[in-house]
RNA sequence: GUCCCCAUCGUCUAGAGGCCUAGGACACAACCCUUUCACGGUUGGUACCGGGGUUCGAAUCCCCGUGGGGACGCCA
């Protein structure tokens, strides 16, 4: 059975490479009929906080992703942690440590300067033979774990391929603090372990981290997961996504009017391929998933690529669905929806044109509220030879049939009348209904206001 | 600095030694459609980081270089 994990830490939102990641654990299980599971990283006291858990799960939640187990938390598995470290205590796997933050610091520093890898010393390792300087008074321990010194760690990364690191790179890490908490590293051994973890698919910022888990694991006498490392994903700019930077949580791109269904086609090629296939839903992917065709190298995020889904996914949605997501939009913008026409009959014209549901609702909101006039897009269109036209337009408006092709003749009839060309009449009705120069077919937008609204807004006509 | 990883069009990528005078998608350009702008359709340009090997043959394998990234925490 395999068995995947999504194990974000709760100091901030779910951005779009955690998302992948949790994507991509997601399909994998699925693909396999396995199970995917939840497990909240927050073992930083201070930087944790509950509202990021829940960030993170209603950005699970838009996107759809579903786990089958957790949410687990590992504030809550304390126990479990300091009964194993009992235990590593107790067989000689792991030691007391009195070296304080300061001389650390001072230790690193010096390394660092002599051009070394910085590291723990090793002071209060214990070994056979030798004898340890005694606690200074008043100094609460730290835990590490006791490192192998010699031989490499190697292991067949699902994405990067064959890794090995000798561990004589490797120090003792800190796997638990002065008042006895477990550290990252302890705990994602825990946990994976006790949660028989079969596939953990991460970031790559935590290839470095492998190794020592694997030792871990191995000392705690574990069997060891396999690991796929994925690679992170760059800002639209090419350069590094950080909080400072371009990192947004999913639920901007909710925000800003994207589905998710086109976010996560969008994920889901970033890194991954099937060949030359492009656009597909998600149970799709989950049977196509697999980690041999994971891009090893970092991807550049490419809004306009995503536009462009999101466009594909709004022609392809049901008016209904996205009627009931753009409703919200027009009410924060204290915008009233009245019955005629009806959003779904607004939307069913202009989902082929938009690539969002903002832009649906910017649509909207010309039927619905006071629109405004470009005074120079309205002096270009409204000429002289135009009027004539456009008084017999509303004229024939008031007993037209209200139907796009008896308006079509109708506007028709017009220009007939005054020997002009049909962007002569169209332009200037377009921009006096609308207040815009680009909208569908005219005659489909007259047809969708009431009578009277047309009646009112061509009233303005220089008589 | 040390260790680890990565390297095909502007971007995402196909590519597991001959199928590659390198394919698809986004973007871009032109044309068609047309009642404007989109949509849609057709066409086009642009890429194997450099150098050495291995091989009859290399985008694909190896080495070196260069460039980029990551990690070196009592953060995760």
């Amino acid at each position: 059975m395999i068995r995947t994990r999504f194990a974000p830490s709760p100091t901030g939102f779910l951005h779009i490479g955690g998302a992948r990641t949790a994507l991509f654990s997601w399909a994998f299980a699925r693909h396999h009929g396995g199970k995917f599971i939840l497990r909240i990283e927050d073992t930083d006291v201070a930087r944790s906080t509950p509202e990021a858990v829940q960030a993170i799960i209603d950005g699970m939640n838009w996107l759809g992703l579903a786990h089958d187990e957790g949410p687990f938390y590992q504030m809550q598995r304390m126990d479990r942690y300091k009964e194993v470290l009992h235990k590593m205590l107790a067989d000689g796997a792991a030691y007391y440590c009195y070296t304080t933050p300061e001389e650390l610091e001072r230790m690193r520093e010096e390394q660092r300067a002599k051009g070394m890898k910085p590291r723990y010393d090793g002071t209060w390792r214990p070994e056979p033979g030798k004898t340890l300087p005694t606690p200074p008074a008043g100094v609460q321990p730290v835990i590490r774990f006791k490192n192998p010194t010699d031989g490499v760690v190697a292991w067949n990364d699902l994405v990067k391929g064959q890794i090995a690191i000798a561990n004589a790179e490797l120090d003792d890490l800190v796997i638990a603090r002065t008042d006895f908490t477990p550290t990252y590293n302890f705990c994602v051994v825990v946990d994976d372990w006790d949660m028989g973890i079969t596939h953990v698919i991460r970031g790559d910022d935590h290839v470095n981290n492998t190794p020592r888990q694997i030792n871990i694991l191995k000392a705690l006498g574990a069997e060891v997961p396999q690991y796929a490392h994925l690679s992170m994903i760059l800002g639209d700019d090419g350069q590094k996504l950080s909080k400072r930077h371009g990192a947004v949580s999913v639920m901007q791109y909710d925000d800003d009017g994207y589905l998710p269904e086109a976010v996560l086609n969008y994920l889901a090629r970033l890194g991954w391929s099937h060949g030359d296939d492009e656009v597909f839903s998600m149970t799709q992917f989950c049977e196509w998933f697999d980690l041999d065709h994971i891009t090893p190298s970092a991807a550049q995020f490419n809004t306009e690529k995503l536009n462009w889904l999101n466009a594909h996914y709004i022609k392809q949605a049901d008016t209904a669905r996205l009627a009931a997501l753009v409703r919200p939009r027009l009410e924060a913008r204290g915008i009233a929806i009245s019955a005629s026409p009806s959003l779904e009959a607004i939307i069913g014209l202009y989902k082929e044109r938009v690539s969002n549901l903002n832009e649906l609702a910017d649509a909207a909101s010309i039927f619905y509220a006071d629109i405004t006039f470009d005074p120079a897009v309205l002096n270009q269109h409204l000429t002289p030879e135009a009027l004539p036209a456009l008084v017999d337009f509303a004229t024939g408006v008031r007993d037209v049939a209200w139907e796009p092709a008896a308006i079509n003749a109708l506007i028709k009839s017009c220009i007939g009348a005054h020997g002009l060309k049909m962007p002569k009449l169209a332009m200037p009705l377009r921009v006096l209904l609308t207040g815009q120069a680009q909208t569908p077919s005219v005659d489909a937008v007259v047809a969708l206001f009431p009578r009277e609204t047309v009646l009112k807004r061509l009233a303005a006509l220089p008589a």
